[in-house]
RNA sequence: GGGGGUGUAGCUCAGUUGGUUAGAGCGCCAGCCUGUCACGUUGGAGGCCGCGGGUUCGAGUCCCGUCACCCUCGCCA
């Protein structure tokens, strides 16, 4: 299969005469055809697999454009011959000879150049290789964390050079678009000022000024700002980001992001220009085309349909809210819920009352209790449309109403939760994931984009009892609520806007504030003292009293789209040389200790003692 | 920090109720083989059963601890 892909490797016109005028080599291990009959070549690649039939002995040879049949018989010289079967799997060689027709009957039809082979006539081995801890071309996939050591086998696998092939080509159609646009593409450093809000910062040490640091970008937010400050108007980046955060399959400490600011512009300019992006890459990449604009869906909405700011939309299970009806009941639970204000919800499951046994509705249960529910309420429909399920019988006076409210029928399953909203929230949403990929509700090839937009400004701060933000503190609340910012933060909307493709979260990005006053009342409102902001934000609140523009912009989370473009659940199989989930790199080994040397040049000493060496 | 999973040959895995000398496929080494393409075939080598402790006459198997990797909650402005 990956053949034909190494099909779309080839690139158009140029490519292939510079090719030609390299010394050591004139075709690639992809490129031979029957047109190229008679022809002499040399081709210089891995061997992948070795045929030896003694009188006639077959290599496969593989470079990252294909794979292509040697095959040295008893018209090759001697020495040809001996050197041949020395070969072993993964020696880099070099091997000249005409391109011949295969035998009848004995061509490759799943090898692009399974029609020809080349006759060798002379065979140099460029270099020997140990043993593979793996081969590349086996079908076994070895576990990651061998794949993870040996990185640089794991690579000259086909699929994922696939991987790095697509993340180049998305790579260059977002550099294309910005460009054609007008975008200037600017650069920030990587050595900043630390911001104790928001991630922790990743570290650097100076060493010309004993005790303090850089910090390596959480993204390069105040940077993109002042260049619209500084008049640049459309910049756009491909930023390293880091984070010192906990890992998950899709979260990387070090991570890329297509960091895009624009000025002059409201919500709209900046989405517009990332729809034209959406469409361009679905049809370049997946040959699909997306109807524009892009559905959006308020975060309000999101919450109260999904249970989540960045909801799958590629399935139903939307949530129902029975707070109304089923309070009415006298079951404890219900009542409970919404006497101490929380909601009663729930979804229903069309016809999954004869696929979920006890045991499976126990899973869910467990489920809906990891999300922070006490407890899961689930009911069946039975074919005389009763109720069935632990607490039917607690359902005096309001099953009709219920079941109407859900629109359930016989046979349908309904999952309810009560319980405050952010955990019916949670809950629910947890529950629509699982039963989404459970039952198998979408196409896996199917791919849903979609807009949240008016998140919150500010979401409660569980540890400080204050307000956070639930952007970052630059994000520009929704004009209509800048007079309500300080006498009722929970209700101010900020213009934010989220990419979501296939329930996750693929950018993110706002209109910023561009005036110092508002600005200082965001920080203020954020627990962020005068004295502070000055000495941490002093640059930025100066350059917005120096004449600001109106500006905005996004950050797409490049990884992940790579990911989601090419159907991957791991964000690691497009990252070449990816961390583990305890950030470490077991290719290199770092982290690592250092010498005392560099410590003390550094001024710094360490607290905990060095681990033994292994 | 919490929950879950995995760890046995270079790789992928099996290993019964705790019981003799821990197996298979691939790979590796050697022989045979002139049309294979996951070549075939014959033979061979290869094991700290993650590590440490415990229970037991006896531990890959049971218990405790620990390490690594993966998934996940918290966390990720």
């Amino acid at each position: 299969m990956f053949e034909a892909l190494f099909r779309q490797r080839e690139p158009a016109g140029p490519g292939l005469a510079e090719r030609r005028t390299l010394v050591l080599r004139t075709h690639t291990c992809g490129e031979l055809r029957s047109s190229d009959l008679g022809s002499e070549v040399a081709l210089c690649g891995w061997v992948d697999r070795v045929r030896d039939h003694k009188g006639v002995i077959f290599i496969d040879l593989r470079d990252r454009w294909g794979r292509t049949q040697l095959v040295v018989g008893p018209e090759s010289p001697p020495a040809v011959l001996a050197a041949a079967r020395a070969v072993r799997a993964e020696w880099v060689i070099r091997a000249r000879g005409a391109v011949g027709a295969r035998p009848a009957g004995t061509t490759n039809p799943k090898l692009v150049t399974g029609e020809i082979e080349v006759v060798v006539r002379e065979l140099d081995v460029l270099n020997e290789a140990e043993t593979p801890a793996f081969q590349p071309g086996a079908t076994e996939l070895p576990g990651e964390e061998v794949r993870l050591k040996h990185r640089w086998l794991d690579l000259r696998r086909p699929a994922m050079q696939d991987n790095m092939f697509l993340r180049s080509r998305i790579v260059k159609i977002m550099r294309d678009h910005f460009d054609e646009l007008g975008f200037i593409d600017v650069e920030t450093p990587m050595l900043g000022r630390s911001t104790p809000e928001g991630a922790r910062d990743y570290l650097v040490p100076s060493r010309l000024d004993h005790g303090s640091f850089f910090a390596l970008p959480q993204s390069p937010q105040l940077y993109k700002q002042l260049l619209m400050m500084a008049g640049f108007d459309r910049y756009v980046q491909v930023a390293k980001c880091f984070r010192d955060e906990d890992l998950r399959a899709d979260r990387q400490p070090e991570f890329t992001q297509l960091d895009v600011e624009m000025s002059f512009v409201e919500a709209d300019d900046v989405i517009g220009v990332i729809e034209g992006l959406v469409k361009r890459t679905a049809r370049e990449i997946l040959g699909i085309d997306v109807p524009l604009p892009l559905p959006r869906l308020t975060w309000d909405e999101c919450m109260e349909r999904f249970g989540h700011d960045a909801p799958d939309l590629r399935f139903g299970l939307e949530i129902v809210d029975l707070t109304a009806i089923a309070g009415e009941s006298d079951f404890r639970v219900f009542r409970g819920a919404v006497e101490s204000g929380g909601r009663i919800r729930g979804v229903r499951v069309p016809g999954a009352a004869a696929k979920f046994s006890r045991k499976d509705l126990d899973e869910l249960t467990a489920v809906a209790v990891e999300g922070g529910a006490k407890g899961l309420v689930w009911l069946k429909v039975e074919a005389d449309g009763s109720w069935v399920g632990p607490v039917a019988k607690n359902l005096t006076g309001v099953a009709d109403p219920l079941k109407a409210a859900l629109g359930c029928e016989p046979g349908d399953l309904a999952l309810i939760v009560a319980d405050s909203f952010d955990v019916t929230c949670k809950a629910l949403h947890m529950l629509r994931k699982r039963l989404g990929a459970a039952l198998g509700l979408y196409d896996r090839d199917a791919m849903h984009f979609s807009w949240v937009v008016d998140f919150p400004m500010f979401a409660a701060d569980v540890e400080t009892g204050g307000w956070a933000s639930m952007h970052h503190p630059f994000t520009a609340p929704r004009p209509a609520d800048v007079e309500i910012l300080e006498a009722d933060p929970a209700a101010c909307r900020a213009v934010a806007y989220d990419l979501v493709i296939n329930g996750s979260e693929a950018g993110g990005g706002t209109i910023r504030i561009h005036d110092s006053a508002t600005q200082e009342k965001v920080f203020k409102l954020l627990g962020i003292s005068a004295e502070t902001a000055r000495e941490r934000f002093g640059f930025l609140l100066d350059a917005l009293r120096s004449g600001a523009p109106p500006h905005g912009g996004i950050a797409l989370g490049i990884d992940r789209w790579v990911m989601l473009f090419g159907k991957l659940d791991s964000i690691r199989d497009v990252i070449a040389f990816p961390k583990t989930q305890k950030a470490s790199d077991l290719m290199t080994g770092a982290p690592s200790t250092v010498d005392t040397k560099q410590l003390v040049e550094l001024g710094i000493r360490t607290v905990v003692p060095p681990p033994k060496p292994a």
